[in-house]
RNA sequence: GUGGGCGUAGCUCAACUGGUUAGAGUACUGGAUUGUGGUUCCAGUGGUUGGGGGUUCAAGUCCCCUCGCUCACC
């Protein structure tokens, strides 16, 4: 179980093409993985989801803890029943609410000590907590309890949440014993090549079964990241799969599987599609704006979604701007399917090496920027 | 017809007894959003204070005329 198997690697770039074997299916990698905190992907249906070509989705340890609670999640026999979804599932374990959420949480090597952001109640949040969420939970992938850090920060503090990050994947590990369930640890250290490269051979001294990149989009400038991705590329295990965590800016997928990365996910799709922003071949667009006021073109020729296929930018508009739930579903149902797309299409690429020229491709086309968005 | 009240940004309303460049929310325009709160944040456009005249160093504010809306009473 859990076999990674390469198919293709590029020879120019670090791109690879695998195929990664879990209990609910095969995942063929590079991937990009929509996120559904809540046991639902916001506005997609796990049918719609299968549509865009979804092949695993995320589900969040911290938030389905503090609802439904594990109780009623056990009850339910698992995300995978209670939410009616069969592919793949991968949990977050919890470890980066604790930096999102921050406020009022207190960090000691025994754990997290928190407030709900719900009602207030105080939790504990560990290693072993996480374990325990994400066996319930019955994902196939869980992650390692980590403690990822802002950006930026000092040399100091991210060498102690890198030491806490390597305490914390052991004792997950330890924790940790579903058989049908992967483990994956996650590589911190901030924008410090040498913590990073430090932490990822702490994990890789453990052994898991793959390898999370944690602690990046969070605001760093895109050199950081791609310098970070580059230093780890060839030091981490090149049979096990690596997922770089949070990232699904565009440029940064194609980028970052340019570096060995091979599996993706964020709330970027989904979150800025309901506010109306989409990703398509030719950049960057809010469908909100005046300019489209009368254009009754497609959103994105090249796009095959259920939007593109069957609307204009006009009638998009029109929906965005009177905030009816269509305009939601059918930008977030597009930008997924760009995501998915995108990664499917660099897997294609690789496979057929042509893997650089797909990247260059792809800046030549992908604009970002009001000044030059536009034009098919 | 008589008497009272009200007219300020597209909309809903501020601006102490006259005192800097008439503000806010919303709407509109543009931008942001990276291991999710359909949220939120940032910036910008927008005014002959219904119209006209007068008093005053100074008028959205006081006086006169006029137009419009509204309420009460014949």
């Amino acid at each position: 179980m859990f076999e990674f198997k390469l198919s293709a690697v590029c020879g120019k770039t670090g791109a690879r093409a695998g195929e990664f074997v879990t209990p609910h299916g095969v995942i063929k990698t590079p991937v990009f993985m929509p996120v559904g905190t809540l046991a639902t992907v916001k506005a997609m249906s796990p049918r719609e989801l299968e549509e865009v070509g979804a092949q695993i989705i995320l589900g969040n340890t911290y938030h389905l803890y503090l609802r439904p609670g594990m109780e009623l999640m056990a009850e339910a026999g698992g995300l995978h029943s209670f939410m009616g979804w069969n592919r793949p599932i991968l949990t977050d374990s919890g470890g980066f609410q604790v930096f999102s959420l921050a406020r009022l949480g207190k960090i000691t090597d025994d754990g997290v000590k928190c407030r709900s952001h719900i009602d207030g109640s105080p939790h504990m949040m560990s290693p072993e907590w996480a374990m325990e969420v994400q066996q319930i939970l019955g994902g196939d992938i869980a992650m390692c309890f980590d403690q990822c850090i802002q950006y930026p920060t000092t040399r100091d503090e991210a060498t102690q949440a890198l030491e806490r990050t390597t305490l914390w994947a052991r004792r997950s590990k330890d924790a940790h014993n579903r058989p049908d369930q992967a483990l994956f640890g996650i590589v911190q250290g901030s924008a410090f090549d040498d913590l990073r490269v430090r932490s990822a051979l702490e994990l890789i001294e453990m052994d898991f079964v793959g390898y999370g990149i944690g602690g990046l989009s969070v605001g760093e400038p895109h050199e950081d990241m791609y310098r970070v991705l580059d230093v780890l590329n060839p030091i981490m295990p090149r049979d096990k799969p690596r997922y770089l965590m949070g990232v699904g800016y565009p440029p940064n997928i194609v980028e970052g599987i340019a570096r060995g990365v091979d599996m993706f996910d964020c709330v970027m799709p989904t979150r800025n599609g309901r506010n109306g922003t989409i990703f398509a071949s030719f950049g960057r667009m809010n469908i909100s704006g005046k300019k489209y006021e009368r254009d009754f073109s497609p959103v994105d020729p090249e796009c095959d979604c259920c939007l593109c296929r069957n609307f204009t930018r006009a009638y998009l508009r029109h929906m965005h701007r009177c905030g009816e739930i269509l305009s939601a579903r059918l930008c977030t149902q597009h930008n997924l399917r760009f995501a998915i797309r995108l990664a499917e299409r660099a897997r294609e690429a690789i496979l057929a090496g042509e893997y650089p020229d797909f990247i260059k491709r792809f800046h030549e086309t992908f604009k970002d920027g009001p000044t030059n968005e536009e034009q098919t």
